[in-house]
RNA sequence: GGGCUUGUGAUCUAGCGGCUAUGAUUCCUCCCUUACACGGAGGCUAUCGCCGGUUCGAUUCCGGCCAAGCCCACCA
C-alpha cells in the first residue's frame, strides 16, 4: 500500500483507534514473564465542563510513558480510572437539579449521583482518552465510588482500625460551613483579605480597664481566658485576676503565653473557643473551659444570647453596634490578614467540636520522611516539598466527612457504653444505614440501642489507596503481589500534600512499604503571558477547540515539549512546529519507503555498508542510548528533541541527499542495497522511536510497509532497537562529518552567490591532511561539482579543511 | 517570615568550569535541487539578572543582593 501525497489524519486516526481497541494492542498479559511496569494513574474527576490543555497534557505526558515503556520490552499495566467519589459531584449534582442533600432521601441522592458520573465517564473516556490516543487497557478500569474501590477503603479503614492507627475522637476540628463537614488540614487554603482589629475595653474585677485587640468581636460570648506575654511589664499587675467580657459579662482569667506577642495590637489577646489554630492550643495547654458558640451551618448559637440564628458576619457587625453605644470600641483600623478556606468552595473555615475519625499522622513523620527517600522523585527537589509539609503537620488525618455522597464509614455504635462495632470483613462493602446491624445487641454492655455511623470517608481515604484498588489487592492477592509496589505515580505538584502524601501513609501503615518506585511530577500549563489559566480570567484553552484545529498527533507533539515538573506556557507557534514536524515526517516516508518498494533486507545477504552507511548507522545507535537514558530518567522531552534533530537534519538534510544519487542511478545493485538496508533499519528506528509521541501517524507509515516484513500488527508492539556497539564505528562518523562540512560549504557558496543548488561547479580544491578521496565521489554526486582535487586551497572550513572553489 | 524553582539574543530555550555560547520563532537574502515551498541554503540580533569570591580560566561552582513564580507557616 502506498502513502498517499497528503497525509489524511481524521481517517487515519479513526482507522487506528478502532483497530487498537479490537486488536487489545495495549492489553496487560497476565500470563507473560516480561518485566512489569505498573502506573498508578490519577484519577480524574469526569464532572462537568470541558476540559483545557492542561488535562490533556497531564495525562497524556505519562501515556507517552506508557508507550516507551512497552516498547522497551515491558508488560505494562496502565488501568484507566475515575474519581466519582466527594464533594465535586454532589455539589454538582446539587446544582444541577437545584436540590440540597437534605431535600431527598440518601438513596435516591446517591443514585443521581451515580448516574450523572456514569453518564459523564462515557463521554470523558471517549471524547478524551480515545481521542487522545490513550492507549488504556479498559479491561482494567476502576472508579472511585464502586464496589471494589469501596472495599478496599473499608478495608483500609479496619485494617488501620485493628492496627491501632484509627480512632474516634471528639476534638475541635477544622470545619466548613458550606459544605457542612468536617475538612483535613490538606483541604484547607490560605487567602489574604483585608479585615477590621477592634480595639475592645473590658473591665476587669478591679475596676481598672485593660484593651484587647480582635477581629473577631462575634466571638466574644466564646471568651473564656485573656493571655498577656510573661515579660509583659505593662499587664504584670494584671496576670492572676479576672477580666469582665463586655456584652456578655463572664469572668475570665487573665493569663500569660509566650506566644503571645507584645507589639501586636495592645498586647493583650483574648482566647475563645474557638476563633483560630492558637485558641485550641492555648485551650489544650491551659485546661481552660468550652463554650462553643457556633453551629455545624456556621451561625451562632443560643450560647450569644440574642444574637442566635445570625451568621457570623451578622452576628460581629451587631456585637461592634452594640459594643460601640457601650463606648467599649476605641479604635479600629484595617490590617492585612490571612485565613484558612475551604480548598473547593472559599469559604472560611470554623472550628467546631465534634466527634469524628482520624488516622494518626503525627507519631509517624520521621517514618513518612524515610519512606519518601526510598521513592524516586522527578525532579528530586520535589520531595522537598513533601517533607517541609510532613514535618509541619499538626492535625492527624480527618477522615470522616459529614457528606451524601461518598465512600460510607463502615461502623456503628453502642449509644450506652460508646463500643465501637465493625461488620466482617467479607460483607465488605457496607453501607450501615441500609445494612442489617452486625450485632443485636452491644457485645460489650447487651444494649439493644445501636446507632449506624453517618458520615462518609474523606474522599483521599479512597485515593490513598489508588495503587491498591488499581492492582486489584483484595481480588487478585496474587497478581496484586507482582504489581506492588508500583513503578510510577505521575501526578501534579499541588497534590503532593495530599494525594501523594496519604497514599504513602498508608503503604507505610499497611504494608510497612512503598507505594510506588518512582514519582514523576508532571507539567503545568500556564497561557502565554505566564498566567494559570482560569475560566474566571478567561484565558483558558480548550482542549476540544485546539482538536479542531490541530489533529491528536500534532497536539501529542507539543505535549512532548513539555518538560516533567516544569511549568509550560501554551503557544500557538509550537503546534505549527508539530504540524511541520508530521509533514515532513510523513513525505521523507513516503521518499524513502518509494525506493524501499519490493525491498525486504531479512531477503538478501547483509551488504558491505559504504562509509556514509556506517557513519549514519553510528549516530543512529548513540542517538538509540542517549535517548533512552533520556526517558528512563523523566526528561522525554529531550529524547524526543533529541529525535527529532536526528531525523530532520541528520538523516533527511543530510543522509537522504547523500544517497540519492545512490538509489536513482546506481552504478551497480550492491551499492543501491547497502543504502536500502540502511535506509530501512534507521527509517524503521525512528519511526518507532517516535511512536509513543505522535502514534497515529507512524502507525499509518508501518502498516503500508514495515508490517508484512517486520510481522507485528501494529508499531506499538515492536521494541525500540538495542544499542549496538558493533555498528559503532567513529572514523566513518567523523568522514560523513566532513563530507557533510564540505557540502555545507558548497551549498553557502551557491547561496551567497545566488546560484541555484543544481547549477554545477566545475571545480573544487581540497586541502586536507586525511586522505579524502573516498568521499570525493559522495560530495560530487550530492552537491552537483564535477571534478574535486587535492591541492592547495584558501578557504578555511574546519581545522584541518581548506577549500578552493573553481567556477 | 521560611522553603523551593527560575532569571541566557525581540520572544522561547539548551548548556551548568575552558576553543568564535546551543537550537527554535521572528526579521532579511537567495534557491520551486526528480519526498516535502507545511521545503531547502544562508544571514542579522546576547555586556549569559546584579555585586563580590574561589580558580590559570565562570554563563556554568560558592556567598550576598534584586526580580518573578510556586509551596508552606503566621499573630489574636
Amino acid at each position: 500500500m502506498e502513502l498517499e501525497k497528503i497525509y489524511d489524519a481524521e481517517k487515519v486516526e479513526n482507522k487506528y483507534r478502532q483497530f487498537w481497541k479490537k486488536e487489545k494492542i495495549y492489553d496487560f498479559d497476565f500470563k507473560s514473564k516480561k518485566p512489569v511496569f505498573s502506573i498508578d494513574v490519577p484519577p480524574p474527576y469526569a464532572s462537568a465542563g470541558h476540559l483545557h490543555v492542561g488535562h490533556a497534557l497531564h495525562y497524556t505526558q505519562f501515556e507517552i510513558i506508557a508507550r516507551y515503556k512497552r516498547m522497551q520490552g515491558f508488560n505494562v499495566y496502565f488501568a484507566p480510572c475515575f474519581d466519582n467519589n466527594g464533594l465535586p459531584t454532589e455539589k454538582y449534582v446539587e446544582e444541577k437539579n437545584k436540590i440540597s442533600k437534605g431535600d431527598i432521601p440518601r438513596d435516591k441522592f446517591r443514585k443521581l449521583c451515580r448516574e450523572e458520573s456514569a453518564k459523564v465517564e462515557k463521554e470523558y473516556g471517549e471524547r478524551v482518552f480515545d481521542t487522545l490516543g490513550h492507549s488504556y487497557n479498559w479491561g482494567l478500569l476502576y472508579t472511585t465510588i464502586d464496589k471494589e474501590a469501596q472495599r478496599v477503603s473499608q478495608m483500609s479503614f479496619i485494617d488501620l482500625y485493628k492496627k491501632g492507627y484509627a480512632y474516634r475522637a471528639e476534638e475541635p476540628t477544622l470545619w466548613c460551613p458550606y459544605h457542612q463537614t468536617a475538612l483535613a488540614q490538606a483541604e484547607v487554603e490560605d487567602i489574604s483579605r483585608t479585615t477590621t482589629l477592634y480595639y475592645l475595653n473590658f473591665d476587669t474585677e478591679q475596676g481598672k480597664k485593660i484593651d484587647i485587640a480582635t477581629t473577631r468581636p462575634e466571638f466574644l460570648a466564646a471568651c473564656v481566658a485573656v493571655f498577656v506575654h510573661p515579660d509583659d511589664k505593662r499587664y504584670k499587675n494584671l496576670v492572676g485576676k479576672n477580666a469582665i467580657v463586655p456584652l456578655f459579662g463572664q469572668k475570665v482569667p487573665i493569663k500569660t503565653d509566650k506566644k503571645v506577642d507584645k507589639d501586636f495590637g495592645t498586647g493583650i489577646v483574648m482566647v475563645c473557643t474557638f476563633g483560630d489554630n492558637t485558641d485550641i492550643e492555648w485551650w489544650k495547654e491551659h485546661n481552660l473551659p468550652l463554650k462553643v458558640i457556633i453551629d455545624k451551618e456556621g451561625k451562632l448559637n443560643e450560647e450569644t444570647g440574642k444574637y442566635k440564628g445570625l451568621s457570623l458576619l451578622q452576628g460581629r457587625e451587631r456585637t461592634v453596634e452594640d459594643l460601640r453605644r457601650e463606648a467599649r470600641v476605641i479604635k479600629e483600623e484595617s490590617l492585612q490578614q490571612q485565613v484558612g478556606v475551604c480548598w473547593r468552595c472559599g469559604t472560611p473555615i470554623e472550628f467546631i467540636v465534634t466527634k469524628q475519625w482520624f488516622i494518626k499522622t503525627l507519631d509517624f513523620k520521621k517514618d513518612l520522611i524515610k519512606q519518601g527517600r526510598k521513592i524516586n522523585w522527578y525532579p528530586d527537589f520535589y520531595r522537598k516539598r513533601y517533607e517541609d509539609w510532613t514535618k509541619n503537620l499538626n492535625w492527624d488525618w480527618c477522615i470522616s466527612r459529614q457528606r451524601y455522597y461518598g465512600v460510607p464509614i463502615p461502623a456503628w455504635y453502642c449509644e450506652d457504653c460508646g463500643n465501637i462495632i465493625l461488620p466482617k470483613e467479607n460483607d465488605l462493602p457496607v453501607d450501615p444505614l441500609n445494612t442489617k446491624i452486625p450485632a443485636e445487641k452491644c457485645p460489650k454492655c447487651n444494649s439493644k440501642k445501636i446507632k449506624a455511623e453517618e458520615d462518609v470517608f474523606d474522599t483521599w481515604m479512597t485515593s490513598s489507596m489508588s495503587p491498591e484498588i488499581a492492582a486489584r489487592w483484595l481480588e487478585k492477592p496474587d497478581s496484586f503481589k507482582e504489581l506492588f509496589p508500583m513503578s510510577l505515580r505521575p501526578q501534579s505538584h499541588d497534590i503532593i500534600r495530599t494525594w501523594a502524601f496519604y497514599t504513602i501513609l498508608k503503604a507505610y501503615l499497611h504494608f510497612k512499604d512503598i507505594p510506588w518506585e518512582n514519582i514523576a511530577i508532571g507539567t503545568f500549563v500556564l497561557d502565554s503571558k505566564g498566567r494559570g489559566m482560569s475560566k474566571s480570567k478567561g484565558n483558558v484553552v480548550w482542549t476540544d477547540e485546539l482538536l479542531k484545529k490541530y489533529n491528536v498527533d500534532v497536539v501529542r507533539y507539543w505535549v512532548a515539549t513539555a518538560s516533567w515538573g516544569e511549568d509550560l506556557r501554551f503557544n500557538e507557534q509550537d503546534l505549527e512546529k508539530g504540524r511541520r514536524f508530521l509533514t515532513k515526517l510523513w513525505n521523507a516516508s513516503r521518499f524513502t519507503l518509494m525506493h524501499l518498494k519490493g525491498f525486504n533486507p531479512g531477503k538478501i545477504k547483509k551488504p558491505e555498508l559504504k562509509t556514509i552507511d556506517k557513519g549514519i548507522l553510528t549516530k543512529y545507535n548513540k542517538l538509540l542510548k542517549e535517548s533512552k537514558q533520556h526517558f528512563d530518567v523523566y526528561k522525554s522531552q529531550e529524547a524526543k528533541k533529541s529525535i527529532e534533530y536526528f531525523f530532520w537534519h541528520v538523516f533527511c538534510d543530510n543522509y537522504l541527499e547523500m544517497v540519492k544519487k545512490r538509489v536513482y542511478e546506481p552504478k551497480d545493485k550492491k551499492e543501491k542495497e547497502s543504502a536500502l538496508y540502511v535506509l530501512y533499519k534507521v527509517l524503521l528506528g525512528i519511526l518507532k522511536m517516535i511512536a509513543p509521541f505522535v502514534p497515529f501517524i507512524t502507525e499509518e507509515i508501518y502498516q503500508s510497509y514495515f508490517k508484512d516484513i517486520e510481522g507485528k500488527k501494529s508499531i506499538h508492539l515492536n521494541l525500540w532497537d538495542e544499542y549496538d556497539k558493533k555498528e559503532i564505528d567513529d572514523k566513518a562518523e567523523k568522514l560523513g562529518d566532513k563530507a557533510v562540512d564540505i557540502i555545507s560549504y558548497v551549498r553557502k557558496y551557491k547561496s551567497e552567490n545566488n546560484m541555484s543548488l543544481k547549477q554545477p561547479i566545475p571545480k573544487l580544491i581540497i586541502e586536507s591532511k586525511d586522505d579524502l578521496s573516498g568521499i570525493y565521489g559522495l560530495i560530487k554526486s550530492t552537491i552537483n561539482i564535477e571534478e574535486i582535487e587535492k591541492g592547495k586551497a584558501d578557504k578555511k572550513i574546519t581545522d584541518d579543511i581548506k577549500l578552493k572553489v573553481i567556477d
